[in-house]
RNA sequence: GGGCGAAUGGCGGAACUGGUAGACGCGCACGACUCAAAAUCGUGUUUCGCAAGAAGUGAGAGUUCGAUUCUCUCUUCGCCCA
């Protein structure tokens, strides 16, 4: 019997579904669509594991749908604007065009060489003027709905490379690249208001029942709703300051209050913008990085002003006003109250500046002359110290109370506030898509007009150049609309605004006047299931709904709120580490053993290799496997297979050898399994055999339940089950008349994992019906004898076989004439019985 | 510091609504085939014990006839936020 040549027959058949256009997706009224979407790739150079486990993941998914009769669209594209093209470019003299395009023609293969049913038809790249031309207009269209502003923003200053950096960017308050101190600087910048849609992203989270729970939460966290107080704090030792306005979720601390502290961007800043001391305190404050994190860190300090704030509730206490580096304009009104007992960092300001600590708030279990002494107190109790308040609890009513009295008397009022800041778009870089603005000699906003979009990318630019390279081009820059004078906007939108609406662009991906149209988005939307990594949790997924909304907003074409029906993230790729005697990290191909203990350098027996932990796949450590190789040496089925079998899909995942090799292994035998079985039909049929038929309809239905479930890695062991049975059969040599229609249904099961072997099985069978998903049939899953276990006193002691549903005086009597139990109950009395129809019969006795 | 989750053999993991713990795979051991090896096939494999048997799902308690599953406390690890 000849090997299964891999090779041969998944080139076969992917040529197969090329030639037939078999995933192309078309828009069928009378069948129900399914949706399947994963997270597309960033064209970084080659596929890593993660995006094969990722695109398998949602590959097993799409094939089973369409079995099942769904009217499947499955589609893929590239995420490809971004930093790394301009690195890389800027690195190897090249184009980030070039670099990305050639990136993308390598990855496109690579993937279709894992067979994937991906409707290529439909793909798109967003850094294609044909992507990004829609996403101007898209922009042009949010500007006319108000979601789109211009305001002035810190971000993260790079002095030495002269450029601004993402968050991610700045480590341990550095930047990356050059290792100098990140600093803050103003800038104009664009903005999505996310935040006008605040309460409903957070309210319908509720309606994503598809989603996974922890997702749910890190949003919900994330959006971050809190109730709290707008104080007027009077303002004395000041002709044009009378009153000072500041947010608080604790105002039920007020009687704490020992000082006032503003953000140096607050508007009462210009009276002090003469004053030395304050220009210099304000500049050490720009050293501060603009990350919620950094300001946390970083040391506190104070500009002490020459005003007093009135505690509006104890008008004879006047406390300080100072500046503060910890309070952001963003925040509030960038006004904060000092409570130091109560806050940490109110506290180790207080510390510094010699300010009262005066304690309100105990623990319950404390007495009354409970003081803070070396950090803050933020948890529950009661109040104290704080006369008419004294004795509420902490939280709830203590808060609602000083609301309630502030409200009355006129001093505040009760207001929700959201931790979702609006979205800062513009981006200081070349490779991005440009923003669809200009500004006219006053310095007005002009939008681009219609007939003079795209505004696309210049070819030619000089990537090595200080600060943002667009802003270098006065020949790109200056540009005349309507016979007037302009320059663009230089900055380039955030690569997550690309993202936020690809999903709709799929719909109607061929279509080259509308980003999108009805009928299509009618259709497809939502995406029934979205599949990617976690990572994304928060700001993809959540810019992906505002964007929705936004669109959506005064649009009857868009009728969808949630962009994503089922949301499924998956775990890592991991890999064992290795380290030489110098403690550089090794790559897996460069290490072996011949015993599985002791690891060493392939090249030198005598060069020892300490082996670390599994860790996720990273070229730092090395620890990568490069897909293709694998897919070259096993092929595709086996690589699939394997990167399903070991662990639930939505845990991480560490790869073998020895597992990949037993994957291998098994496509083999399974093929070796299907021809014996094809020769074994080629005899004079036996009888029909129930005990095959019922076990094929178990396993259709245990898969059906994994599948549903994602339990991946279940539906491969039941594979391995199947295999066992089967080969059994064949040692019986016997024809059974339903063994091929009951093989049969098991290679349609086969295909979501391995389509090209099940093909090419199905094939050899002279299959020729309608591929369809098989049909449980019920009365195949029943047995007729269950087996029950016998326990005593809760603990298992025998077990005996029985018809179903036997009552329970007939059951206690087989077990007495069998004497199943006898030496358990010598001498000892039984008390009870506990009996649970095929299950279980337990005795207790005393 | 806060939130969420996880913990089951040598390893990855399975176990439906509380009802036979360890499916399936890896590894290991033994056996068959072979002059031999690889490959392949078969058998076994939670621990202790020759056995009968006992213990056993991170630790401790609780609910229950019965807990991997539910509740509480703790430990360790992971992720997210700070």
């Amino acid at each position: 019997m000849e090997r299964y040549n891999f090779n041969l027959i998944e080139n076969k058949w992917q040529k197969h579904w090329l030639d037939n256009n078999v995933f192309k997706s078309k828009i069928d009224q009378t069948k129900k669509k399914f949706y399947c979407l994963e997270m597309f790739p960033y064209p970084s150079g080659k596929i890593h594991m993660g995006h094969v486990r990722n695109y398998t993941i949602g590959d097993v998914l799409s094939r089973y749908k369409t079995l099942e009769g769904f009217n499947v669209l499955h589609p893929m594209g590239w995420d490809s604007f971004g930093m790394p093209a301009e690195n890389a470019a800027k690195e190897n003299n090249l184009n980030p065009k070039d670099w990305t395009e050639n990136n993308i023609k390598v990855m496109k293969t690579q993937l279709k060489m894992l067979g994937l049913s991906l409707d290529w038809d439909r793909e798109i790249s967003t850094c294609s003027p044909d992507y990004y031309e829609h996403q101007q207009k898209l922009f042009l269209d949010l500007y006319d709905k108000g979601l789109v502003y211009r305001k002035e923003s810190y971000v993260n200053w790079d002095p030495v490379d002269q450029t601004v950096l993402a968050n991610e960017q700045v480590i341990d308050g550095k930047g990356w690249r050059s290792g100098a101190l990140v600093e803050r600087k103003k800038l104009n910048q664009w903005f999505f208001k996310i935040s006008y849609f605040s309460e409903e992203l957070l309210s319908d989270l509720s309606t994503l029942n598809e989603w996974p729970e922890k997702v749910k939460i890190m949003q919900k966290n994330w959006i971050g709703k809190s109730y709290g107080c707008e104080i007027d704090f009077k303002i004395e030792g000041s002709k044009e300051i009378k009153v000072i306005k500041c947010y608080t979720t604790r105002p039920d601390t007020l009687f704490g209050f020992s000082f006032l502290a503003l953000s140096v961007d607050h508007p009462i800043s210009k009276y002090y913008e003469n004053d030395k001391d304050f220009q210099k305190f304000s500049k050490e404050c720009s050293k501060t990085g603009t990350t919620e994190e950094s300001i946390a860190n970083a040391i506190k300090i104070g500009f002490k002003t020459n005003l007093l704030a009135v505690n509006p509730l104890d008008p004879k206490n006047k406390v300080p006003v100072y500046f503060a580096n910890f309070v952001l304009m963003d925040y509030g009104f960038g006004a904060v109250f000092g409570c130091p007992a109560h806050d940490q960092r109110d506290f180790e300001f207080a510390k510094k500046y010699n300010l009262e600590i005066k304690t309100v708030v105990k623990p319950s279990n404390e007495d009354d002359n409970f003081t803070v002494k070396d950090e803050a107190y933020s948890g529950p109790g009661v109040l104290i110290n704080s006369e008419y308040l004294n004795d509420l609890k902490v939280p709830g009513e203590s808060i609602d109370q000083t609301i309630k009295l502030l409200e009355k008397k006129k001093l505040g009022k009760k207001k929700t506030n959201y931790r979702l800041k609006d979205w800062g778009i513009s981006r200081q870089r070349y490779w991005g898509c440009p923003i669809p603005i200009a500004y006219d000699n006053d310095n007005n906003i002009v939008k681009i007009p219609e007939n003079q979009l795209p505004v696309k990318l210049p070819k030619n630019v000089n990537l090595k150049v200080n600060g943002n390279p667009l802003d270098a081009l006065d020949e790109w820059k200056n540009i005349e609309i309507n016979g007037k004078k302009c320059v663009r906007e230089t900055d380039t939108l955030d690569t997550f605004v690309d993202s936020s609406w690809y999903f709709l662009r799929f719909c109607s991906a061929e279509n080259k006047e509308v980003p999108f149209n009805k009928t299509d988005i009618d259709y497809w939307m939502p995406v029934d299931q979205y599949v990617g990594g976690v990572e994304h949790a928060i700001l993809h997924l959540l810019y992906s709904r505002f964007f929705t909304r936004a669109l959506r907003l005064n649009n009857d074409e868009l009728k969808i709120n949630e962009p994503f029906k089922g949301l499924f993230t998956q775990g890592m790729v991991c890999h064992e580490t290795y380290k030489n005697e110098d403690n550089n990290w090794l790559s897996p191909d460069e290490v072996t053993s011949n015993n599985g203990k002791d690891f060493y350098e392939k090249d030198n027996p005598n060069k020892k290799v300490k082996v670390g932990p599994s860790e996720s796949m990273s070229k730092s450590k090395k620890n990568t496997i490069d897909p293709q190789n694998i897919i070259k040496k096993y092929g595709a089925d086996s690589v699939r297979f394997f990167i399903l079998a070991d662990s639930p899909p939505d845990r991480d995942v560490k790869w073998t050898d020895e597992g990949i090799l037993s994957s291998y292994k098994f496509v083999q035998k399974f093929w070796i399994l299907s021809e014996e079985i094809l020769e074994l039909n080629k005899k004079t049929a036996d009888i029909f055999n129930e005990e095959l038929e019922s076990f094929t309809n178990q396993i259709i239905d245990k898969i059906n339940q994994s599948l549903n479930k994602f339990r991946y890695n279940v539906i491969i062991a039941t594979f391995h089950e199947i295999y066992s049975h089967y080969k059994k059969i064949i040692e019986k040599n016997k024809n059974f008349k339903n063994l091929k229609n009951n093989f049969e249904k098991i290679l349609i099961l086969v295909i979501p994992v391995m389509p090209h072997l099940a093909h090419e099985c199905l094939k050899r069978f002279d299959y020729n019906k309608k591929l369809s998903w098989p049909v449980v049939e019920e009365k195949y899953l029943k047995n007729e004898r269950s087996n029950i276990v016998i326990q005593i006193n809760g603990k298992k002691r025998n077990i005996i076989s029985v018809e179903n549903n036997i009552e329970e005086k007939v059951l206690v009597e087989k077990i007495n004439n069998q004497k199943l139990i006898e030496k358990y109950l010598e001498n000892k009395k039984i008390t009870k019985i506990i009996y649970v129809k095929n299950r279980i019969i337990n005795y207790i006795i005393s």
